[in-house]
DNA sequence: ATGTCC
């Protein structure tokens, strides 16, 4: 590990199979042996070159969740998971900061669970989305699921209002138009039950294996419809939100966490190089994929990583300068804090601590909208990692710039009961 | 994660 750029931080291993596996995680961080074990199980799948847990990596259902998995040939869907095409949108709000009125704003947002008053099929044309690409999908009723276009779901998910705390590299911040004094809105958000059906229907007649050559093209035409739903989704949240607060406000980046996507060449070559002892060369004209299931990509430009709903969210650059550190980090970043404490064990330890009271306030003398109790005590900022060790390993692991930091102001998660 | 499992 001398030679290593990340050494100590990187516990890089090889294992039987020849595939790699980095965990990009400091000794001050903490993370799950299950989650290790899972990280370790699933890069042993055939096909696999790399795999790579990132610091907010925590179980999951079989495989982890903050991880990336980069291998030739096969595609494993079950690793993409069911909420294909979730991801990060952000966008700036022509409200300054100081403008922002909590209580005024709070009563503004309403409705925003049920279904948009707009028809989802024309908004889905206006976005440029190809509506039959829903044929011979097998989906039971396209017309409920369409209902659900710019809902937020539940879970994880949830649009927040930020303000600027922070700025690391102005030239940058300012690059994106934001100023020291802008409210941002971030909408985290996925593809509701289109990607679960998707993934439902591959797995009734593949289970878990892999796909290969061409019986790839049905999941990955499904697959790519699905992470464009997400992303529309994302777009049409936000701008009810703007709508519902009387705001105007413009995209900054959406990123897309949950995917799989081919390599291009350029990082095909790099991955050979990496793999080297593996003479790769004879596979070699065999398609290189890779699969995100909770980690943002670093060829998209910036990324919001976002803490718990009680903590700051981190703009940051993906870090070019260091191709080694890139191709070692599957091409990924943390993309959140990750869990500390599985959703059924969170209830338990926080009910005899904090009230219903205690959880509506983020800690920064903001709020969180949940009226769902259980989710609220799910979804507790106590039951996440700490956001500032994720955001320092990743830093370490030079894999990225800071460009600002952005405080919670109101967090929407759901008015249902 | 889920037009969610009982």
């Amino acid at each position: 590990m001398g030679n290593s750029p990340f050494s100590p931080l990187r516990a890089s291993q090889k294992l039987n199979n020849g595939a790699l596996v980095n965990l990009v995680i400091s000794e001050k961080n903490w993370l799950e042996t299950t989650a290790v074990d899972q990280l370790i199980h699933t890069t042993q799948l055939p096909g696999m070159l790399l795999g790579v847990g990132m610091p907010d990596l925590h179980p999951g259902k079989g495989q982890p969740i903050g991880a990336a998995f980069i291998s030739q040939e096969h595609i494993y869907p079950h690793l993409v998971g069911s909420d294909i095409g979730c991801g990060m949108g952000l966008w700036h709000l022509d409200v300054p900061a100081h403008k922002f009125k909590m209580d005024k704003i709070e009563k503004r947002l309403v409705g925003l669970d049920e279904p948009y008053e707009e028809s989802p099929n024309e908004l889905l044309e206006q976005y440029d989305f190809d509506l039959s690409a829903f044929d011979r999908m097998g989906i039971e009723n396209i017309d409920a699921l369409n209902n659900k276009l710019g809902t937020i779901g539940g879970g994880n998910h949830f649009a927040e209002f930020q303000s600027v705390a922070k700025i690391f590299d102005s030239d940058v911040f300012e690059q994106t138009g934001l100023t020291k004094r802008s409210t941002v809105l971030l909408v985290h958000s996925g593809s509701r039950g289109l990607g679960q059906a998707i993934l439902h229907q591959h797995m009734n007649s593949h289970g878990a294996n892999s796909l290969t050559g061409s019986t790839q093209n049905g999941y990955l035409h499904q697959h790519d419809t699905a992470v464009k739903w997400a992303e529309i989704n994302r777009y049409i949240i936000a701008r009810r939100f703007l709508s519902a607060i009387k705001a105007g406000g413009h995209s900054i980046l959406d990123i897309t966490h949950n995917s799989v996507t081919a390599l291009s060449s350029q990082q095909q070559n790099d991955m050979i190089s990496l793999c080297a002892p593996l003479s790769l060369t004879e596979k070699s004209k065999h398609t290189m994929w890779i699969h995100r299931k909770g980690v943002s990509p670093t060829d998209q430009g910036l990324v919001m990583i976002p803490g718990s709903r009680g903590s700051h969210s981190y703009l940051v650059k993906p870090k070019t300068d260091n191709k080694n550190a890139i191709s070692h980090g599957g091409y990924s970043l943390a993309h959140g804090a990750g869990r500390k404490w599985q959703r059924s064990d969170a209830k338990g330890k926080l009910r005899n601590n904090f009230t219903v009271k205690d959880l509506e306030n983020n800690g920064f003398g903001g709020r969180v909208i949940c009226k769902q109790r259980d989710l609220l005590f799910e979804e507790a900022p106590q039951a996440y990692k700490n956001i500032d060790v994720v955001i320092s390993d990743l830093q370490q692991a030079g894999m990225i710039d800071l460009i600002a930091q952005f405080k919670p102001l109101l967090t929407y998660k759901t008015r249902k009961k």
